[in-house]
This record gives C-alpha cells, structure tokens and sequence, in this order.
DNA sequence: GACCAGGTCCTTG
DNA sequence: CAAGGACATGGT
C-alpha cells in the first residue's frame, strides 16, 4: 500500500495546485511566525492576527522583547486566542530557546534542519506541527507540515498510513523546495477548511471528480 | 447551549 | 501504545 501512497498523494498535490495555483499564506516575518505557530495551536488564525496586532502595539513581537516581558502582560496580549496561561509560557519557553541557547534568530537562519527541529522540539510546548510550521514558514526550509487537515484528507481519499510517515511521504513525493512544501500544505488548509469538517470530509469527492 | 478551532502534554488502562 | 482530560477564548 505504501508504494501507491506516493501515487495518491502525488494526485492529490496535483488537483489541489489546478484548483487553487499560488496562494499566499502565513504571512510575517520569522518571528512573528514563530509566535504565529504557538497561538495558532488548537485556535482560528483571526484570532491569532487579533493577537499579533496586540503583541505588536506593546512591541512584544520579537524574541527579544518576550524573554523581557512581564508575563501578566504577556496574557493580555493574547488572551483572545484561548489557553493564554499556557501559550504566554510557551512564548517564554520558545524566546529562551531561540536567544539564550541559539544565540538569536540570525544564528538560526545558519543552522541545519535537522538541528534546528530537534531544538525546536525540545521546547516544552513545541510539538512536531509547529516546530515544521516555524521551518517551513518561518525560516523558509524544505520542510513539509503535517496539521490535523493533512491527516483528515488522506484519510479521506483512502490512505492508512500512520500519521508519523505522511511527512516523508509529502516530502518524497514534491520537489525538495520550500514553495513546494509551503503551497501544497496552504492548498490542503484552504481546501480542508471549506470541505473537511470534523465529521464530513469531502476529499475523496474532489480528488475522484478530477482524476 | 452545543460544538469546534491550523496542538501539546500528562495521566491511565 | 491508545484513549481521555486539561488548557480557555471566540465564532457558528
């Protein structure tokens, strides 16, 4: 079954990049996605923005200035994204991480993938979908995300393949570049949030109708 | 009021 | 290892 994944999957990157051809998505720049990543967890992106325009008017939009913050104000500014306790010390988490042990984002932007994403996970609070999300949008790697709408679509046109292997089925399937990685996830986003609810997922429909 | 949102961690069976 | 709960606000 593994063998026809990569055909199946490969169909599905195709219909999906006829349907909707360049999209922009996730916009900012490496640090705002970073803070982006753990504010979107679990919560919709328009609270996220709300949320970032907040952080942004107390100037508590870099790394620098959350390991400073005080951590009531913190919560404030992202109260309206939910689980705001447990973000504001992920945020702190994150902010140590990147200036105390990185040394900064600009030593970060040098570091491989594959070091970086073991740091990332290491952080209390990072798992493996926004660790990805920070390598794929924030520093622009070759690095595919799998979220909750990935794992609900493939289950949908038929695949059983355990969660933990989509990544290296996506990324073996689609050129090794960050547009690839980073159109074929907003492609499924855009498609899964129209047509895949919880319940009802009309993946199938579109990848059979278009075959 | 019920249900869900671009997860992660911790505890139980 | 799977399943269930905690975290919390905001929209439909």
């Amino acid at each position: 079954m593994s063998a026809s994944s990569s055909a199946e999957i490969r169909h599905l990157v195709r219909v999906l990049e006829d349907k909707y051809g360049t999209i922009p998505w996730w916009p900012g720049d490496c640090e705002e996605v970073m803070i982006g990543a753990i504010l979107t967890q679990q919560t919709r992106w328009e609270n996220v923005e709300r949320a970032l325009f907040e952080l942004n008017v107390r100037g508590l939009c870099t790394m620098q200035a959350i390991l400073a913050a005080d951590s009531h104000d913190l919560e404030n500014a992202i109260r309206c994204t939910g689980y705001y306790r447990m973000k504001a010390g992920r945020l702190k988490s994150l902010a140590v991480f990147v200036e105390e042990q990185c040394g900064g984002v600009k030593r970060m932007e040098t570091t491989s993938t594959g070091t970086l994403r073991e740091g990332l996970l290491s952080v209390h609070g990072i798992g493996e979908e926004t660790a990805d999300s920070i390598l794929c949008y924030g520093f622009s790697r070759p690095n595919f995300v799998i979220d909750a709408y990935t794992d609900r679509m493939v289950r949908c046109i038929g695949l059983t393949d355990p969660r933990n292997r989509l990544k290296g089925l996506f990324e073996q399937v689609l050129p090794k570049t960050n547009a690839a990685c980073r159109q074929t996830h907003a492609h499924i986003v855009e498609y899964a949030k129209e047509y895949c609810g919880k319940k009802r997922c009309e993946a199938c429909i579109l990848v059979n109708s278009n075959g």
